[in-house]
DNA sequence: ATACGCCATAGACTTTACTCTAAGTCAAGA
DNA sequence: TCTTGACTTAGAGTAAAGTCTATGGCGTAT
């Protein structure tokens, strides 16, 4: 499989993809002779390996780093192992941001609706303002309402 | 308030709030004579307003039109609205991938949690690979799992 | 044979969002 | 008055992740 096909497979960019393989991200990325990247399934998997990695909040330097661990074999299996719990916290951390960005939206939202409704803003002067705080520190005492449980997700048996 | 205390509140760098006010997206901020900045509550509601945009993945530029916006009172009601919706909408893009995402996250540790157990990746040898696939275009037939369910939020009534 | 499409490399350039530096202002306390 | 600490400006520098350009090499259809 050519760069090409693979760029269409992706969504990345010929760019992107040779980009990757010179930052280290592939490096078992076979080559025909010319020169010619050959990607197989093990090479695509890795791409959807490094696109998961990426959206957990991860550099292309600390991805690197995972293909390398891969690389080491059987030494690094604890290194990786923790290395994705480490992303599972990130992520599910990611997911609470979210949701508290979602209040915030949902709150304009209501507010924008009101006022186009009234045709005018001036419906709010003198009304206290009850606009989400988005610096607020999280509380241990009141449990934040959820719209989706959290799952600590399969534990490490 | 001086632009310290905003800092210590808000987690931003000085440098960082002078680099947003520069921007254009503190467009009301007050200054004392000798120029220093006076922040007031709404100005930290605005600070909220720009964390909050910026993790639905808007750039600081488009921050700056919706202040603009702001600024332009009653004539700008639906263009604000129309961007919330859209920002709503794209929360919710973003609540699927991380949704994708922790998948890919959890087998992963189920995989290494394994391997950890054997001491060797070698029990996965010539087994086929069960990898989620990150490059799926979403299926309409299929109704995929979700731990939250996706609420629209409310409607714009 | 030659033109076409796909691919290669090296390296320069771009965008975004900060982050820092140098040099200076200002208000309050010893 | 002098010093200290917090603040100011303009502008330079940085990091991350691409993105693009110039130039050239293959393999095949006409």
């Amino acid at each position: 499989m050519r760069i090409g096909e693979v760029s269409k497979i992706t969504g990345l960019s010929e760019h992107t993809l040779r980009f990757y393989e010179k930052s280290g991200l592939l490096p078992m990325l076979a080559k025909r002779r010319g020169g010619v990247r050959d990607f197989c399934e093990n090479d695509l998997r890795a791409l959807g390996i490094i696109e998961c990695l990426k959206k957990t909040g991860m550099t292309l330097a600390e991805i690197r780093q995972y293909m390398e661990w891969n690389a080491q074999g059987d030494k690094t299996i604890k290194q990786r192992y923790d290395m994705f719990i480490q992303r599972r916290d990130a992520v599910m951390q990611q997911m609470n941001d979210m949701q508290k960005t979602l209040e915030m939206v949902n709150y304009k939202i209501k507010y924008y609706a009101r006022a186009m409704r009234a045709g005018t803003m001036s419906i709010y002067d003198g009304k206290a303002n009850k606009q989400p705080d988005f610096f607020a520190k999280p509380q241990k005492t009141k449990n934040t309402k959820r719209h989706w449980g959290i799952s600590t997700g399969p534990s490490a048996e």
